[in-house]
DNA sequence: GCGCCATATTGACATACGTCGATATAGTCC
DNA sequence: GGACTATATCGACGTATGTCAATATGGCGC
């Protein structure tokens, strides 16, 4: 459920604590775009990792909802419900979004909020575009 | 192995056969960018599917080095060494890139070639694009 | 026709993945 | 401290996926 103004303390009132994210595939700093020359072994394993962290419904939606968020963040307790899946099932989809280094994740409070990692998506991107 | 010149005919004096391929996905008629507003089920499910296609090493690689190649097209027969997979796996990937709209397959006597479709990666790319 | 080559399809296998219910952890309020 | 809430982790499950060896298909040259 959403936190509720009148009966709990405004999450972004409350002091904000550091960013706990520590992506394991850093999106970006990958590899050269795709057509240019061809990939070697390792650089195809690291770009399919990030492909295959966004290469599920659930976790675009889920980014898309971040993405669309007041500052491109929001509480987990806003993402279970629009998505349709099990609390541990939409942990687990932050999760990963969060180790391939697409979101960032901060706690305030007991809640728990995730933010777009700015320029994530864009520099994958950028590595599929051909011209 | 390659087709060799001397032994053979060569490959691209030969008749030009109709392209075969049959998307079942349609790489760029998908969606708005991913960052606009929450993506639907449906249309979260259909970017998936493309992004599950091109999420694998080896497809990866297929794609780089049709993409580096003369015409941006490439025959199976190039593509089974460099990989260093077996050539019904590497058959099996290109389908899979063939039917997600990202190649396209043509076959000029015993011979497959396999070319990049113009714009379907940078469609796919312009969807996760945020700017 | 027959044999040979390049490619595709089939079937089987091990592994990876998405999902859930149950449980653990951590923060807040009284 | 104790009850309650939000989130994370665990364990189990069915299904999807990547890979190969074996086999089928189709084109070429003799």
């Amino acid at each position: 459920m959403a936190p509720i103004l009148v009966l709990m303390p405004i999450p972004t009132l409350l002091p904000m604590a550091e960013p706990v994210a520590r992506p394991t595939v850093q999106a970006g700093a990958c590899c050269a775009p795709l057509t240019r020359q061809p990939l070697g072994a390792e650089e195809a394993v690291d770009l399919s990792k990030m492909l295959k962290a966004i290469a599920d419904p659930a976790r675009l939606r889920l980014l898309s909802i971040v993405a669309a968020s007041e500052g491109q963040e929001a509480c987990v307790c806003d993402l279970t419900e629009p998505i349709g899946l099990s609390q541990p099932t939409v942990s687990h989809h932050l999760k990963v979004l969060t180790e391939a280094g697409f979101l960032s994740r901060s706690k305030r409070g007991t809640w728990a909020y995730y933010a777009l990692v700015p320029g994530a998506l864009d520099s994958l991107a950028s590595v599929l575009v051909t011209t």
